[in-house]
DNA sequence: ATAGGGTTAG
């Protein structure tokens, strides 16, 4: 247009500025502001707006300000407060955003549903809701409330804040629903594990007619469904995929999924790397974490948590170090708690506790639970009380309700033949009223699921259960015997509660499917080492593979072994 | 004719 000596106006800027911004080109766009003032449209409300926005989505907020400021000759319009805002907000600058919204109530300016949706984003993390409640009840002083755009931002604000129901009730109250409206709350649910929620939403949904689109089917299994609404090609959609199938242990569907995406973000990557690694196949995981970086794509932190868990699932001590190296060396990423758990658990795992104990020591950040955790559970494979005891004063002063840790002190006491330490824990718990979860596994057979609890004599097939269980036992235990294998039982806990949920689960499996399939089990609680011994000698006997999902991973069991080693 | 905003992933 310019080498054709055509001189563009007030209304050709704004298309021209829209579209630096949407690929954040500040260069051109800077350009365009030259053009802009030597035509003199600089004062041109429309292409104030375009001006500060752009410099906004490019970062450069103090030559937003400046566009913003130098406007102030004319009638500064809602607008650019807006975008001024919204700019502040999307670049953490908190107090900056709330001083301008300030400031449009001291001049006067109207303030609109865009000047809520361009604050409440500040409020979308935890721990802002005390803001959010305020920016709330504004809301509904403006009588922006019901405001469709609006409140489908209030309903996150909540969930994101960690209140959910505070969100369902809002949802409940609002007249009109838009699918922004089901997806918010849906996902919120979704992001608080609230799966059961997730599914009952969903339908409900459908029920009032509403036709899902591609964000709907985050987090769901709907395969066919994304297929036949010609969503399959969804990067977003994608990554959930991946995820879920890996999750469900079809890591073979998960990875065809992932081979077929045409462009793989580090999401993609990071969700495929974190499959294999929950599978305990870490040499997949550290080959597919190299052909990512060959690949050009730049691994973040989640990135490396990934690859890190998989190293230390895998024993892969050296190989997990030298990558924890390269994240401060050649990425420029300051190692969070979420990393340092990971190094703990890696060099725990493989004995060098006290090397762990030096690594939370010398660092800076501040340990989390799950940090002094990992070093817990080192303790316990490694059996060293001592330092359990440290490390179990420092995880219950972070986390004193997490009934996991009091539980694992326990079973190392008991482990080390310590019976007043049991009984400390056990009055500690007491004391604090800390109820261990149940446990529970299940098999799902024909599409319908079969929970066992621990002890579980409801089921209709018990008796011919404990029956096989019986003899399953007495097989076991004459193999336990020529192997020569420490057999005692590490969760001194659980006795009296009766037969172990996984044991039913795998006695109703070959029960009830013929030879040659898997049997998957899975179980909320951790898998503990009586159990994980006993199905691994059953692997043997029956000649079977047995797909256990415990918390946490998954174990394979086959011909008396396994890809996982991680039970306690 | 032209400007500002909200939901979704590892």
């Amino acid at each position: 247009m310019l080498r054709f000596g055509v001189t563009p106006n007030a209304f050709t800027y704004p298309f021209a500025l829209k579209s630096c911004a949407v690929l954040s080109l500040p260069f051109p766009g800077s350009q365009i502001h030259c053009h802009v003032i030597k035509t003199g449209c600089e004062l041109e409300p429309f292409v104030v707006t375009s001006l500060i926005s752009l410099y906004c989505k490019c970062a450069l907020l103090d030559s937003a300000r400046k566009v913003f400021d130098e406007s102030s000759k004319v009638m500064k319009l809602t607008v650019c407060y807006n975008a001024l805002i919204s700019g502040y907000v999307l670049n953490s600058r908190v107090i900056d955003a709330v001083l301008l919204f300030g400031k449009m109530g001291e001049v006067g300016v109207e303030r609109n549903a865009v000047t809520m949706l361009g604050l409440l984003p500040i409020c979308l993390v935890p721990g802002f809701l005390w803001l959010g409640m305020c920016l709330h009840c504004l809301c509904v002083k403006m009588g922006l409330d019901f405001a469709l755009s609006v409140a489908n931002c209030l309903v996150t604000m909540y969930v994101k804040c960690g209140s959910v129901e505070y969100g369902r009730k809002l949802f409940n109250g609002m007249p009109e629903k838009g699918l922004i409206t089901w997806n918010a709350m849906i996902s919120g649910y979704a992001q608080n594990g609230l799966a059961t929620h997730v599914l009952e939403l969903y339908k409900e949904m459908e029920s009032f007619g509403v036709c899902p689109d591609a964000v709907t089917f985050v987090g769901h299994k709907i395969e066919k469904q994304i297929e036949v609404n010609g969503f399959d090609s969804n990067p977003f959609l994608n990554n959930a995929l991946i995820n879920m199938y890996a999750r469900c242990g079809h890591l073979k569907r998960a990875r065809a999924i992932f081979d077929a995406m045409p462009l793989k973000s580090v999401v993609s990557w990071t969700a495929i790397i974190g499959g294999y690694g929950m599978h305990g196949q870490g040499d997949v995981a550290v080959e597919l974490f190299d052909e990512m970086i060959k690949s050009g794509v730049r691994p973040d932190g989640t990135a490396f948590v990934s690859v890190l868990s998989a190293c230390s699932h895998a024993g892969l001590t050296d190989k997990g170090s030298d990558y924890f190296a390269s994240m401060k060396k050649q990425y420029g990423l300051q190692p969070g708690p979420e990393h340092y758990s990971c190094m703990v658990d890696l060099l725990g795992r493989a004995g060098r506790l006290n090397e762990a104990r030096e690594l939370i020591q010398s660092t800076q950040i501040e340990p989390d639970g799950a940090v002094w955790g990992a070093l817990l559970g080192a303790c316990k494979i490694h059996r060293n009380v001592e330092l359990a005891e440290l490390a179990f004063e420092r995880v219950i002063r972070l986390e004193p309700t997490n009934i996991g840790y009091y539980v694992l002190l326990s079973n190392i006491y008991s482990d080390a033949g310590n019976l007043e330490g049991v009984m400390r824990i056990r009055v500690m718990m007491k004391e604090r009223k800390l109820k261990k979860d149940p446990g529970c596994s299940y098999v799902e057979l024909k599409g319908i699921v079969h929970l066992f609890l621990a002890g579980d004599k409801s089921h209709h097939q018990t008796a011919e259960i404990y029956r096989m269980l019986d003899e399953l036992e007495n097989l076991v235990e004459e193999l336990r015997g020529s192997t020569n294998i420490d057999n005692k039982s590490n969760n001194e806990y659980l006795n009296g509660m009766g037969v172990h949920s996984e044991k039913l689960a795998i006695a109703f499996g070959l029960l009830n499917t013929s030879p040659g399939t898997d049997i998957v089990v899975m179980k909320n609680l951790r898998i503990c080492g009586d159990c994980h011994l006993f199905i691994k000698l059953v692997s043997k006997i029956v000649d079977r593979q047995f797909v256990v999902r415990d918390a946490t991973r998954f174990h394979h069991f086959k011909s008396g072994l396994c890809s996982c080693k991680d039970y306690w």
